[in-house]
DNA sequence: CGCGACGTTGACCTACCTCAATTGGCGTGG
DNA sequence: CCACGCCAATTGAGGTAGGTCAACGTCGCG
């Protein structure tokens, strides 16, 4: 369940219309391949991907790049804007992509008006580290074929929004070279590991598109279990009330931190 | 700059002495190789480590491991103990730990109480997210020396809260079996490793202390820049302020969600 | 038609893995 | 105090997954 769904499902309804409304405001369009962050520059935004895929990789010294994550449409990223003063990762477009760039001042407006936004985004963030740890393990521990059948299999799930798709098609818009990148491979493998997947998995990469004949077994090849994802919102978001109710309870303006501590400190 | 710094600077005096007064009635000390969590099993509480040295790891079905994270003294862990139902990953302590074990429900009132907590929570998430991705590009781009020698120049650092050491010492509790699961390599290649780093970088790894001579050096191999640490929280939290004080000007009740719409989801 | 981006293939290389044995430190029990 | 056992570190020999380099094919687009 992604950031957008979850303020769909969550978030009280004039809440949600002003939420929407902010985010059209901040409506851009980025062609593919365009630069949306770049590495080192100071960090204007948080973004809500509307459409399209965006890609963001960490580059050394040296010139090696390592994506380090993909975001869908709905999915919130660059939350980070607001502790750091330059951004440590590019932010790439995959394919032309709409994207709500919501500025600092907009979004503490927002957060202010819109009491259930600071949490629901704290939540998100929470999954997309979930996702991290389990790239890292696919890094540390799996070996290419496993690397590429993981991703495969997460890109489907997170597309459908279904835990176990069955057999499945969804679009596709890495490049071998950026699947290269994700995986902590050469792109000259990866293209050696998608024939493989191809010939034994059933597994068709076309243009613009990724067809899994079996996904099960395909799952099983990666070691995949959706549970990272937090699809069914279902299971989780039961704690997730009860913590939400029991705050509630006792609560009182809870989100900002008091702004006099805050001048102190600085 | 941890969560629990985080927590000593910027939280107001009063709910400050709540928070301490909670995290030491839930203290609980772990003897070194001890389960902390288990993966797979109900996650009871969040957790702070108050001594010690915690690992974090996901095991695969046919038993590779995987450590996704390390914890030391002051870091906030198993924030995800609310939105999930089940851990991802196994918690171990890698010496003798005293861990703040806050349960649930402890917890939901504490963030009523305190309404600093939940966004130090929140920002300190994003920070363990920016050492996720470092650790990613660690293990997709670097390779073996470099692999090690970033870590140890990560672990000086975090634990002298000092971004350039010079030369340094610091504490030290993982063996090479664990450096290995962490750096996603051999134990045997760590091995060869750590003797490269001792004979050619003046890195010198003894009984629960590593030793670097010259740190900038490490560094450099390493492309290690701490940035991503952000540990002179300074810079950083300059926007933070920005950021809480805007939200705080319009602000009400902004943690939790509303009970009402959370019945209704679930 | 020609150019550029992406995919494919082959030959060779090496960083890291595997397996297996040995060493050394240290705590425990006799 | 020594003997034993355990665990971590070390060493060696040989194997392989994946990297490197370089060429070629193919498709879409201006």
């Amino acid at each position: 369940m992604n950031f957008s769904a979850l303020i769909e499902e969550t978030m009280p309804l004039p809440q949600r219309v002003v939420w929407n409304g902010a985010v059209e405001r901040f409506h851009r369009t980025f062609p593919k391949g365009s630069e949306i962050v770049h590495q080192g520059e100071h960090p204007r935004a948080v973004r809500v991907v509307r459409s399209g895929w965006l890609a963001r990789y960490r580059q050394l010294e040296d010139g090696r790049r390592q994506i380090v994550a993909l975001h869908l449409p709905g999915d919130l990223c660059d939350l980070d804007a607001f502790s750091r003063m330059r951004a440590e990762h590019s932010l790439v477009a995959l394919r032309t992509s709409v994207v709500a760039e919501l500025p600092r001042h907009a979004l503490g407006h927002l957060i202010a008006s819109c009491p259930a936004l600071g949490p629901v985004m704290a939540f998100s963030e929470i999954d997309g580290m979930a996702t991290q740890r389990e790239w890292l393990t696919s890094l540390g521990q799996r070996n290419a074929a496993e690397r590429v059948a993981h991703l495969f299999c997460e890109l489907l799930v997170r597309q459908s929004g279904e835990v176990r798709p069955g057999a499945g098609e969804c679009e596709f818009f890495l490049t071998q070279s950026q699947l290269a990148e994700a995986c902590g491979l050469t792109q000259v493998h990866i293209n050696r590991t998608i024939q493989l997947l191809r010939r034994s998995y059933g597994v068709d990469l076309g243009k613009s598109r990724l067809h899994i004949a079996d996904f099960a077994r395909l799952a099983e090849l990666a070691m995949f279990n959706p549970a990272y994802l937090n699809i069914d919102g279902s299971e989780g978001r039961h704690d997730f009330a009860l913590f939400a109710h029991a705050a509630m309870s006792a609560g009182e303006s809870a989100w900002p931190l008091s702004p006099a501590r805050l001048g102190a400190a600085s």
